[in-house]
DNA sequence: CCATAACCGAGACGGTACGTCGCGTCTTGAT
DNA sequence: ATCAAGACGCGACGTACCGTCTCGGTTATGG
C-alpha cells in the first residue's frame, strides 16, 4: 500500500519516515480524531517534507488506511481447543484495536472507503478477509470436533459475531465491555451448537 | 433540526425549499455518494441561494443528518403476533433504507458523528433509540407470550440483530439479501427461545 | 482585466483590497523584483485572504500584469507645438515608469507574455497600442506643420524611438539618462525632417 | 559556463551528453517556449539522468543561458566596404537568431537575468558586448572612409539599430521582416551621414 | 395603508487543506 | 569521477469548500 521501489538503484527510502508517519497518524487519531489529521500537520510534526508523504501514499486517505491496516494487523487465529476460546481470542484483538486510535479513526476510514472503490477493495482484502478466514478456520475445527451442527450459515454468523463491535464503535450507543464481549461469543456458540440429543 | 424563525412577522419561509433541498440531498447521496454533496452544489441544483440553506441548517452535516433521519424514519414497531414476525418487520425497514440513498450516505454520516458529539447524540436519540425501543417492545411481548427464556441480554441481541446490516452496508464485503435477512432473524430467535423442555 | 461583477446584486467588492494589492505588488517589484512576488506573500502583507486575490485575477501573471498596466498608464499625448517636444514628452513617461517598480517588473511581465497569448494580446492592446497611437498623432501634427518629409515608415520610427528604453531596462548594459533620452529623440527628429532645400 | 572536472583520473565525461542537452533545450524552446523547459523534462527526453545535467550547469538558468549564447553565436563582423552593408550583415544574424528557438527563449532569458545579477553580467559580456564591439568597428571603418559625421553618439545609435529587433521579438506587436530590417539600417545610416555640403 | 421584519437571491470575504509541479541537493550502486 | 536512479527538503501554485457577511429586492402582517 505504501509504494515500493523496484531494483536497488537510486537513493534508498528512509525507512524511519514510514515509521514516524504512521506513529504520528495513530497519535493524531487517538488524540483528536480522524478529521484533525492533515498531511501538512503530520509532516510538520515529524519534521519532514510534505513531499515525502506524497511519495509514499497518493493521498491522505491512502495514508490513513495504511496506518489503520497496520494497526488492525492480522489476528493470529489462535487454536485454543474450543470454539468459544477461538472466537473469544479473535474478538479480543478487535476489542483491543478499537480501544486505541483505531476506534477514533474507523469512521473516517469507512467514509473514505465509500468514496474510493479501490481503497475499499484493499481494506476488505487486507483486513476483513484475513480475519474472517481465521474465524472460518475456527468453525471448521469446531465442526471436525463435532461441536457444531450442520447447515450453518457461517458468513452470517461471522457478521453477527463481529459487526456489533464495529457498530458500537461507530455509533457509540453502548460501550464495548468484557461482559458484552463474552455475551456475543456465548450467543454465537449457542447458535452453532448441535441440537440437543433428545429432541 | 431545521431552525425555525421567531414571531409571526416578516416574510414567511418558503416551505418548498425544505422539500427541494432534502430531495436534492437524497438524490445526491444515491447517485454520487456523501462526499459529492456540497452546499453550493445543492443550492445550484435547485436554483436557490446558499443563504437559504444556512438559514435552515447550521452546517452541511446538520443538513445531511436531517435528510437521513427523515429517510430512515421511525420503524412502525409492528406487532405481528410472533417474535420472528416482529423482528423481520423491523429489520425489513432497515434493509429498505440501506438499499436507497441512505446506503451511500451512511458512511459520511458516521464520519460526521465522529467529529461532532452533539450530532452523534442527536442521531442516536432520533434514530437508533426509537428503533431499538420498538424492538425491545417486541421482545417484551414475546416474553409475555412465553416465547423467550429469561436472563437474555436484550441489548446485545439487538446489536447482533441489526449491526450486520450496518456492517455490510459500510464495508461492502457481502450484500444484504432476503435470505441473509431471514438467517439473521432466525438465529436471533433461536438464541432467544426457551431451553427445550427435556433437558 | 480585474474581473468586474454584473448587476448590483450580492455583497459589493471591497475596493480597498484592489488598491492594497496593487500597492503591495508594486512595492514588491521595486524592492525585490518580479520573482519575489508571491500570491501568498501579497495576501499576508496586506492581511487579506488569498482567495480575495484569486477572485479578482485568475493567476499571478494576470495580477502583476494588471498592476503594471496601471503603473505604465496612458501617456497623455502632449501637444507641445513641435515634434521634438511631443516625442520628448512621450518618452519621458517611459523613462519615469522604468525608473520605478516597473523597471524591475518588466522582465517578468515579458516572460509571462511569452507563455500566455491572451495576456500578451491584452498588454499590447492596453499599453503599447495606446502609447503608439499618441505618438502617431504627434507625427501627424508634425506632418501637417511641414516638419517631416514624406514616405516615412512611422512604425519603424516608433520602434527606434522607444525600443532602446525597453532594451536598456531589460539588459542593463547602459543606463537610461536624460542625455541619452535627448539623443534618441534628436536622432528620430533628424531622420524625420525634410530634405534640406538646396540638395 | 559548462563546469569542467578537475584532474585526469576517474571516468571521463560523456561529451555526447552536452550536445544532446543543448539540442533538446533549443528544440524545447522552439516548440513550446521557455516556460516549458524543465530539467527533468530535458533529462527524460534524451534518456539521461538529471544528475548529469547538474554536473555540467549549476542551475536551469545557466543551462538555458549556455544554450542561447551558443545559438546567438558571435557575429562575424563582416567588412563589406560600406556602413550600410556592415550593419545589414550584423543585423541579419540577429534576425536569423530570433526567427529560431531563440525568439521564444528570449523572454525567459531576460527574466532570469533580472533575478540573477551574475547571469546578467555573463550574458552582457558574452553576447551583447561582442556584437556591439563588431558594430563599433564598422562605424570606425565608416568614419575612416569619411562616411559619417563627427560627434555621433555611437552607443545610442547601436541601441536604436538593434533594440527594435529585441523589442518586436519580446512584445510581438509587429513582425521582423526584411523590409523592416532594411528600413532600420537605412535610418541609422541616414542619421550618421555627414551634413550635406551646402548647408 | 404602510412600516417592519424576516425572507430570498447573489456574491464577496476569510480561512483551511488539498494535491501538483519544479527546483536543487543528497545518497546509492554500478561502470 | 562519471553515470543512472531516485529520495529528500522546500516553496509556490491554483482549486475546492467551508461558514460568515453584506447587499438590494420581496412579501406578509400588525399598528
Amino acid at each position: 500500500m505504501s509504494g515500493r521501489r523496484g531494483g536497488g538503484s537510486g537513493r534508498p527510502r528512509d525507512e524511519r519516515i514510514d515509521t514516524e508517519v504512521i506513529a504520528a497518524v495513530l497519535d493524531g487519531l487517538r488524540r483528536r480524531g480522524y478529521h484533525a489529521i492533515t498531511i501538512d500537520g503530520i509532516a510538520r510534526k515529524i519534521g519532514r517534507a510534505r513531499t515525502s508523504l506524497y511519495r509514499r501514499w497518493p493521498s491522505k486517505r491512502h495514508l490513513v488506511a495504511y496506518a489503520i491496516v497496520g494497526e488492525l494487523g492480522y489476528s493470529p487465529a489462535a487454536d485454543t481447543g474450543s470454539l468459544r476460546g477461538d472466537l473469544e481470542a479473535a474478538v479480543a484483538t478487535l476489542r483491543r484495536a478499537f480501544a486505541g486510535p483505531l476506534g477514533r479513526g474507523l469512521a473516517g476510514l469507512v467514509a473514505h472507503m465509500a468514496q474510493d472503490v479501490a481503497l475499499a477493495r484493499t481494506i476488505r482484502r487486507e483486513v476483513l478477509a484475513a480475519r474472517r478466514q481465521s474465524m472460518r478456520a475456527a468453525f471448521a475445527r469446531a465442526s471436525a470436533r463435532g461441536e457444531t451442527r450442520t447447515g450453518l450459515n457461517i458468513e452470517v454468523l461471522l457478521d453477527m459475531l463481529t459487526a456489533p463491535f464495529y457498530y458500537r464503535t461507530l455509533f457509540g450507543h453502548a460501550p464495548i465491555t468484557p461482559h458484552m464481549t463474552r455475551a456475543v461469543v456465548a450467543y454465537v456458540v449457542r447458535m452453532a451448537r448441535p441440537e440437543p440429543a433428545g429432541a
